[in-house]
DNA sequence: GTTGCATCCGTACCTAGGTACGGAGTGTAG
DNA sequence: CTACACTCCGTACCTAGGTACGGATGCAAC
């Protein structure tokens, strides 16, 4: 089935300057063309519902693209994949850890803020202050 | 003590240029001036440690701006504070189990991809190819 | 008394992933 | 035939948090 880029657009849910833009960026082919209007087939969806995933699972559009590149270019395509994967899941890892971290600290700065009701005794407000008063009608 | 802005940078762990950037966003106030030359104290240096801890929980620096204000127009300060830290936890929980859902995808896909090891049957592979074939020479 | 580092300021640039704009051409429905 | 929607292209703009540049000036040491 063909479709001009605005069906695909509405087909993939993307907007129709996003697929301009993969096209610029090379990560879609230049599409085949039908007098003046770009023309694309199934293969353009599938593709464009690949990134997407891609990028929920956090990879970025330079990765999807260098994935592209060995895909042609090397016999071991799907150790390359593997092995984007894989560092992708140590990041996500190390992102988790970071994030628990986070967590547990501001559970206990929240604890810590309840019990402190009044600014002129907590120490954030001190830090915080803007000392507009050195720079008066400036 | 006073500082000029170089020492201010080597003593918070930031470059010069991150201290005039904060000027220009009313995140630091302006300092006094020795002369031409902008001479900070202590409470500087603590605002910017302030800054740096509460990037690191990850609030932006709009939301450590709006804290300032609020510490100087609401009488309920230590609320908004905590408010602005519950708001960010409620964030930092929904992301972890994100990506918890990421790490499991990203786990099964790799078990899923270690079993294939010819491209011409790779899923992935029909949908990233790229058909430059479609634009010879261009 | 000059060498050399630090600082001044405004402005432009960077990444990532798009989004918006403007003016022109074109396909299609009524 | 005339609207009107759709598409074309190049280019500029957006966020966030800085980073870099360049020419001028000042301070301090040798």
């Amino acid at each position: 089935m063909k479709r001009t880029i605005g069906k695909l657009a509405g087909e993939a849910g993307v907007g129709i300057e996003t697929i301009r833009y993969y096209e610029r960026q090379g990560i879609l082919p230049k599409p085949p063309r039908s007098g003046r209007w770009r023309e694309y087939d199934d293969l353009a969806l599938a593709t464009i519902s690949y990134v997407k995933q891609a990028q929920r699972l956090g990879f970025s559009l330079a990765e999807v693209k260098r994935l592209q590149s060995e895909l042609t270019d090397s016999p071991s395509f799907c150790a390359a994949v593997r092995a984007t994967a894989n560092d992708r899941l140590t990041s996500v890892e190390a992102k988790i850890r970071d994030l628990l971290d986070v967590r547990r600290e501001l559970r206990s700065f929240i604890g810590r803020c309840a019990s402190v009701e009044d600014k002129k005794r907590c120490p954030i407000a001190h830090a915080l202050l803007r000392r507009d008063s050195q720079t008066p009608h400036a």
